[in-house]
Parts: C-alpha cells; sequence; structure tokens
DNA sequence: CTGTGTGAAGGAGTTCACAGCG
DNA sequence: CGCTGTGAACTCCTTCACACAG
C-alpha cells in the first residue's frame, strides 16, 4: 500500500492537515488546490500531485470536500486514532517538548515519560508520572506505541534507541546530535532534529555580504 | 560572493564542520574525503561537490587539511568569530534552547534573552538576565547582532519577528507554528523548525503497514 | 467555465567516470 | 598509485500544459 510515495510528500502532509483544520475551524466545507495552496505556500500543482499519489479525493469543478481529505490524510499519515507515543529524557528539552505535545500538537497522545534519573523519576509532568527507563517495554506493549522520542545525553542515545527497537518501537524523532545506527534488518526510521545545525546554517543566510567578505580575509590569513 | 550555492550544500556545512571538530580532537590533520564520508554518511563524491563550490580545499593524493578545511566552512557560514545571536520568548522552549545554546553549540554566543512577562522579566538564565522586549533595540545594535531565534506564543510571532527585522535581524529561526511573512525588500531569512510537522510526518513511517490497511477501512467508513 | 488528474517538459541535485595533480 | 576536482549521465521532484469531469 501507497509504495514509492516521495519522502518529501510524507513531510506536507501535516502541513495540509494543518491547513484543513484550520478551514474546519471556520466551517469551510470546500477548497480547492488553488485555496490550499495561497495557505500552505505549496503550488497547486504540486498540492494535486501529492494527493494523487494516495488517489483522486478531488471533484473536478468544485475541489476538495475538507472532511473527507481530512480524514484521508490522517489515515495515511496513521493518525486514524489519537496515535501514542513516549519520551526518554526528562531534561530541559524533553519537558519542553512533553509541554508542547500536550498543548500543540494534535492527534498525538503522550503516554510514557522516561528518565534514569533516580531524582526524577516518579514525579510527574502535566499528570504523567515519570518511570524509570527499565519500565518502557510494558508501557509500549500495553499502549501498542511505535513512535518514541529522544531527548536523552548524546552518549546514550544509541543504547537508548536500541532498547526502543527491542521493545518494538519503529519510528524515532532524535533530538540528540549523535547519529543513531539502526540494523537494516530492524525495519526502524530515525529522524533526526538537530538544533545546532539548524542555528549553524542559518549563519549563512544571516550574515551581510560586506561582512563575509572581511571575514575571509581574515581567515585566509588564519587559515592559509 | 558564493553565489548559486544550493539550499542542501549549506545545510551539509555545519555536519562536516562537527566531523572535522572530532577529527581535530583526534589530533588527525588530514582527512580524505572518503573519510569524511564514513563519518558523515554523505557520499565522498557529494562533499567533494560540495566543497568545490566554494574553491578547491583539498590536495590531490592526500586529501583536505582539517584545520585549513574547518576555518574555511567557519568563514563560509560566518562563524569566524563566535556568532551572536539572541532569542525572543522565555517559555519552556525558550529555557531548553537557552540551555542548549550555552552547552552544545560551538560558535555560538547567546548575548540576549526576552520576554514581556513581568514575572521573568529580570530574572537571570544561566547568567543571562533576561529583557523586557521594549530592550531588545540598543542591544542587537550594540553587539550588531543578525541572528534571532523566535519561541514565543504563536500569535506573537509574525509581529515580533517585525520589530527584530526593523532592529536589523536578518535570520530568524522560528520555532512557532506562524508561517511568519516577511517582505522581499526586508532581505531577512526565515527558517521554520515546527516539532509538530516533524512528529506528525514521522508517524507515517512508524504504523505498521497492517494498521494503515486497517486504519484505510475504518476511515472509508469515516471519511465516504 | 471551473478545477481535478496526469503525461510531458524542465530543473535541481546526486552519482558516475575519469582527467590530472601530487 | 591515491585522491581531488569536474563534466556527463542519471534520478528525483517540480512546473507546465491540457484532457476531461462536474
Amino acid at each position: 500500500m501507497y509504495r514509492n510515495v516521495p519522502n518529501v510528500v510524507i513531510k506536507r502532509l501535516p502541513v495540509y492537515l494543518r491547513a484543513l483544520d484550520n478551514q474546519i475551524r471556520n466551517d469551510i466545507n470546500l477548497i480547492s488546490s488553488r485555496e490550499l495552496s495561497l495557505v500552505t505556500g505549496f503550488s497547486a500543482e504540486q498540492i494535486r500531485k501529492d494527493l494523487a499519489c494516495f488517489g483522486g479525493f478531488g471533484t473536478p469543478g468544485s475541489g476538495y470536500r475538507v472532511d473527507f481529505l481530512r480524514n484521508k490524510i490522517m489515515q495515511i499519515i496513521g493518525l486514524h486514532r489519537d496515535t501514542q507515543i513516549i519520551i526518554v529524557g526528562m531534561g530541559h528539552l524533553g519537558i519542553a517538548f512533553c509541554r508542547y505535545t500536550f498543548r500543540k500538537i494534535p492527534y498525538v497522545e503522550l503516554v510514557g515519560a522516561f528518565d534514569i534519573d533516580p531524582a526524577v523519576v516518579g514525579t510527574k509532568i502535566y499528570g504523567l508520572e515519570i518511570q524509570h527507563v527499565s519500565e518502557m517495554k510494558p508501557l509500549i506493549e500495553e499502549h501498542q506505541v511505535n513512535v518514541a522520542v529522544i531527548t536523552v545525553p548524546d552518549k546514550d542515545a544509541q543504547s537508548v534507541a536500541e532498547q526502543l527497537i527491542e521493545c518494538g518501537i519503529t519510528a524515532i524523532l532524535n533530538f540528540t546530535t549523535t547519529n543513531i545506527l539502526v540494523k537494516k534488518t530492524d525495519n526502524a526510521y530515525v529522524h533526526n532534529v538537530d538544533l545546532a545545525l539548524e542555528l549553524q546554517s542559518l549563519m549563512y543566510y544571516g550574515i551581510k555580504e560586506c561582512e563575509r567578505v572581511a571575514g575571509q580575509g581574515i581567515s585566509d590569513l588564519v587559515g592559509g
């Protein structure tokens, strides 16, 4: 089912979903690819092509039924029920992400939060009790969780990922700078969000040309 | 200078930089594109092509001088000195990002943290005093800051971005779900990090095929 | 006449193949 | 020989153009 769908298309689906949610909030039932283009920033042709990957959802002459398309996209992504996820690593980033999940990520339910620090294990975060990492397996199996977020220290990332995959996790959102290696046979997918890289590459666009040229002169002395 | 450099190349430069830092830590002076390929995961040809965008830094037969290449990349990105940035919005995500910046992002110095909440303005975070947003302009000008991180509530994002651009900021890392609009004439660059989208698109890969097909049946009833 | 779905054309980025330098 | 730098081939995705449906 749905083989050969480009990665970029999958990345755009949640954007469409969010736009459709906004339309529903405004009691709009029908939307054209052109109108979706205006609110998402992607071209109308691209939107039509993306949706065509999964079948023809639109009606020529009128557009797409908002609620139907929303349900379709949810089903494609795998959000047909509140999808349950867990998070490992309750440092500042982990706590921030917990709050973020609870407040701003629709269709996703955080059902487990784990750490190894005895000082935080047993405390509660937004009503959820933080458990020791050794408790992961039963919870993952009970809730049939497929997706996990890793916000542990870099050095623990690989080991935690292996434990998660062992427990049946198939998709990992990795906030560490460790390049997590998974065996092909594990069929697990790791997506990296590296804040340091995001920020450092942004620098390129922040520097005014005059400064870069000035910097170059200096660097030629330093480097050469 | 450096016109027509693909966006994807800029995104890879910080990865190379991190790899080179690791080599320096291990007292390695020379590295080939093949060795860089092993530690970064990008192909050796791609690495050579990327670096060729900025000139020939390597030596045929031996490879790249690690310290020289590192200086070159730093200069290209604009990290030739500790680049100073500011952050606006001291909620959980803002605090997490501050800590992250201080501990894990090399070559970047956080020089300003801003909020509008009187309860946090005046308090300190990792030694840095949180200031009121109205104080941004003098600090940006004093430190000649070009880059800012936005972690404010969604509804304030556009207004904060406009104030920042007004103050001379040219690159913004936007953690809100608001699609910030900038006038072409402002010549500012906005990079979005949308945690909800990252997580939701990950779901697609987390769902096992059998489950997606099952969900499809249900959704057909719901949607059709 | 409006808007979808889609083959064809075009563009961007990656991989290949190899010339040439150390 | 080993490794860089680079034109050429190729792959992937986007944009264009239009047939066809309501």
